[in-house]
DNA sequence: CCATCTTATGCTCATGGAGAGTATAAATGG
DNA sequence: CCATTTATACTCTCCATGAGCATAAGATGG
């Protein structure tokens, strides 16, 4: 190991030889609903190998997405890509490695394939929904099970930093709730064992949080896509790919809401959707409603062009 | 393909293996100059394929990297992974995926391997450096050239998307310079054909622009991993991974200006440091200094456990 | 027809952060 | 003493943002 200096040309050990998976979530947002494409009754995310005959990851991607769930894929951006070893096989298996990726979409009637269904994602997640307030697991359940694994730690020095952690991911001790950090809360939870895939991965006492889990590491992907989500929608105009192509700017504040886990103020948002010119006016009205009619927008396609690049600002209060 | 509704379980055909090869973007900012770690002459990123052995991908790659530059990593965060197929090998090659990291470090004397050597990353992007205003070549051979590829397209509604996406993303047409666009300038350059890759890859006529290539994606990959770092340090303490120990608030300045291409506000630069409660004083001066000396400052620590999270902010001026 | 409910929409106001400029202090070298 | 260089302290304006008030436009029930 210590004379190399050459960069290895392109030789293919057996040995070296790897197995690449190409796993997707798919979001939706039907009636103020997040949802995601699962398989495997609900238990994963769509995927399958990068095979020899895919172009490209994407391709590839698309290819299975379409295959088990006959969900065409729309929107679809790269997240992550982990090595899975030690957790599936044993240490000699060979390297398995997932790329992962986020779609949008917009949910269509009757084209799930067999064992293909949308879930809310807050099934998975019941923490993360903050619409309604804190829920009531955060602290009932959550905060006192935080503080007991930060108090099982054997330095003192080792609490303090385990529940400054649990409360800032978690918005505890009267900090406030950042919806970003999705990713962060999962892992956590995941460390202190309080989740059925810390007890499936490394044996340990039962699990405890609610939320269901996934086969392998699927749930904390769909944490991960759950976080760039919610971080992106902030910036850039991804929401418009979850909606249908009219709509209220009712409609358009619920999705976001729905995505954020959070309610947003409703004239400050039209505000900032309107000097940005990200919509325009269809004509019509909406029909059935209950209150005062509203207008239909659709979305400018041409902020597209003149800004994919750059970027849109969407409201999301803090405090 | 049409009846694949179960996700196939761990079957490694042998023509699904693939190789993998971890890349990194190893930066290190010395004298207000943003370096990159290059081996092979300067033509490519440290690299090697993920092994067998190699216990995680992070693993892998701190392998790589120390046994071809005899540099440890510090700081890594993966930037992008994508696939090679067409490029490098015939169609019928076998898929080759490259997983490439961003790494900070700070350059340190005498231990470079054999082919290791640090290069300014301004010599493989010298439109990118706005440190002294707007480089020449933007002007003298960037612009007209975008021109005349814009004109050169058939229809004229492609033409105007061709030149609305080059001043976007170069600024032209009186628009502002967005640093964080590094990547798409890149492509944008490679798609019309204007640099050595293109013509390497596709065959065509000679590059136009000035800015040294390197072997296979490897620019492609150290401007993705720039537009990262400049987007990064707007929010995140990241500058300080790259600084020494102690440092005054000038020499912190300098090199968010050497990585974001651009010059910052000083008063309100400092401004913003010290109310974020970012530095510390060290009690002791700068020595050496040519006008009023200055204080030295080291990073506070604590705010790697209080925000490592949540976030920090750089002034990075617009207009 | 009126009261009430629901949603849509317009407007105002206070606050704070960011960009930019002015002024002064502390060192060095002639 | 003066020019030069860097450090540091203030100030001022503009605008985005969060938040609240008020009114409009429809439906529904008595």
């Amino acid at each position: 190991m210590s004379k190399v200096n050459k960069r290895p040309q392109t030789t293919v050990t057996a040995l070296d030889a790897i197995t690449a998976d190409l796993v997707a979530v798919l979001v939706a947002v039907t009636d103020g609903d997040p949802r995601i494409m699962t398989i495997e009754h609900e238990a994963a995310l769509p995927s399958g190998p990068f095979q020899f005959g895919h172009r490209s990851l994407q391709m590839g991607l698309r290819a299975w997405v379409e295959a088990q769930t006959g969900h065409p894929l729309g929107y679809v951006e790269q997240l992550y890509t982990f090595a899975d070893r030690g957790r599936s096989g044993g240490p000699d298996a060979p390297h398995r490695i997932s790329i992962s990726y986020l779609g949008l979409t917009r949910e269509e009637e009757g084209r799930e394939g067999a064992d293909a269904q949308w879930s809310s994602w807050y099934d998975y997640f019941p923490w993360e929904d903050h619409r309604d307030g804190p829920p009531a697991i955060l602290a009932k359940i959550i905060a006192p099970k935080l503080k007991a694994w930060a108090r099982a730690a054997d330095e003192p020095a080792l609490q303090k930093t385990r529940w400054r952690r649990a409360a800032i991911t978690f918005g505890l001790d009267g900090r406030e709730w950042n919806e970003e950090l999705a990713l962060q809360r999962y892992e956590l939870l995941y460390e202190a064992a309080l989740i059925p895939e810390s007890v499936r991965d490394t044996g340990g006492s039962e699990a405890i949080v609610p939320g269901r889990a996934m086969t392998s590491d699927h749930r904390r992907i769909l944490a991960t896509g759950i976080a760039r989500l919610r971080a992106k929608i902030k910036y850039r105009p991804v929401v418009f790919e979850l909606m249908p192509d009219e709509f209220t700017l009712l409609q358009l504040q619920r999705s976001v809401e729905a995505l954020a886990g959070r309610l947003v103020h409703k004239q400050n948002f039209r505000r900032l959707i309107e000097q940005q010119e990200l919509v325009e006016e269809t004509g019509a009205m909406a029909p059935d409603t209950i209150g005062r009619p509203a207008k239909l927008f659709r979305f400018r396609q041409g902020v597209l062009a003149e800004r994919a690049v750059v970027g849109t600002k969407l409201p999301l209060s803090r405090s």
